[in-house]
DNA sequence: TCTCGTATCATTAATATGATAAAATCCGCC
DNA sequence: GGCGGATTTTATCATATTAATGATACGAGA
């Protein structure tokens, strides 16, 4: 049995249950994935909703099924690390210092050119977004709004700006990197929260329609929160690896 | 009925159908998209078979459904845009040049960086794939090879290297679209195929560990890329502000 | 006796069918 | 105009049949 009152449905109930059980490694050669009967009794389901939830997590790219051979877990590689689920799953569930970073370089990488082309392609509307989360931002600051959630609004203006449906996908992903990411930074000592300048700057640049002065802010800002949380996975093998990648970047942009 | 030989089985065959069906626009306010039962009929499939198709198209965001409102088709925000089978409905079955144009500001993105990465996190086997993708693209210079099953080589080639779990679920993504690409751009007059010396270019500064070079030699080719897609717009409403688009890259580079 | 191919069988998911439950809208009644 | 049942449609359940696939046993030939 399952408590269904999380999502709404039973599939869906069984989809949230069974997607974060495969991403946090319940599954392996030791526990293998059950069969389709073994679920059904797990769940306390008939075998059209199970089936059902199995479908929507092979849809995912989080299962594979045959017949005589059973359902098993896909190697990581053929998950869909950008479906909204799974990311959130791995982000609330299943936390690593190593996939923060990796998700933050997509950001490094998508909204510096994001913030370049708002500023060219935004319409009226989506720079009054990007300004209005900029005064969410200042009323957080003095106690009237929720900081997380300014911080939130502004980034998801910024990438909703650039007309780019792409990058308009990223936003629930970055919402649930950000609301972790801030979770996170905020038990490292000497965390200030995220700067209204900073922000300010980016949304200037945008407004005034300087695609690379927005670009360089928005790449600033973001690459010291990758600095933050890189050196904040101390003794982890990928340290090294991470501060030469932040080296990187700078020569492109100087 | 549907021709069943195409996926495998035929929950599949229906999922790749509807697929097709609801990203190149069939059904709307005027067409709505059919019941349960109406769906059945048309494929002569059981409820079962069915209703486990429209779950993997839920899962993916393109479809909904209530009791007693129906199925309906979500509006396109909500597709996993990023999801390798939608990309490749869309890009196959729906041509749009500002699609393309959008992929490729993604890659414009993310190539780069991801060289960068490349240049200092990739092992001596991913350096050597690499490598190995340029010796095929100089074989497919030669005839002896398949010039674009060798470009996408080097591009998945370089992805992985970035050891970047993101940046390598761009790999399918992006073997769609240059398959695409290349197919679109060679309609185009006076287009040349891709030029060894570039690509050569990033995989000297990836194997040499210069990730700044690395970097910059990438970008300059998906830049060329899109600047040639963009200027096949012609006509289109976005071709203004994609030229202004690329604009905006160069001051960041500069 | 060994080897290879073939037939049989067992297991498991795939598909089909029909029945019941729950949700949401519609319609008519008061 | 609000309330309650009727109706439509998906959600869930239960059971049966089919198909795919791997394992095993069998048998023919060398």
């Amino acid at each position: 049995m399952i408590s269904r009152s999380l999502g709404q449905n039973l599939t869906n109930s069984i989809v949230q249950d069974l997607g974060v059980a495969i991403v946090t490694g319940t599954y392996s050669d030791q526990n293998p994935f059950p069969v389709e009967a073994q679920l059904c009794r797990q769940y306390g389901a008939s075998r059209t909703a199970l089936r059902e939830a199995v479908k929507m997590l092979t849809a995912k790219g989080l299962l594979g099924a045959r017949p005589r051979q059973g359902t098993w877990v896909q190697p990581e590689s053929k998950w869909n690390l950008l479906d909204p689920d799974i990311l959130g799953w791995l982000l609330e569930r299943k936390f690593s210092p190593a996939l923060l970073t990796e998700f933050t370089e997509v950001r490094l990488a998508i909204e510096p050119l994001a913030a370049a082309l708002a500023a060219t392609a935004a319409g009226p509307a989506e720079k009054a977004a990007v300004r209005d989360a900029i005064e969410r931002m200042r009323a957080a600051e003095r106690g009237e709004d929720d900081p997380l959630a300014s911080d939130i609004a502004f980034h998801v203006a910024v990438l909703r700006a650039s007309k780019n449906r792409f990058y308009a996908q990223l936003t629930e992903l970055t919402t649930s990197a950000l609301r972790f990411s801030i979770r996170t930074t905020n038990r490292y000592k000497g965390v200030k929260l995220a700067s209204v300048a900073d922000h300010k700057r980016v949304a200037d640049a945008i407004v005034a329609g300087r695609p690379a002065a927005a670009a360089e802010a928005m790449r600033r800002m973001i690459q010291e929160a990758l600095d933050l949380i890189v050196s904040h996975e101390a003794g982890t093998p990928a340290r090294r690896r991470r501060s030469i990648a932040r080296r990187a970047r700078t020569p492109a942009a100087a």
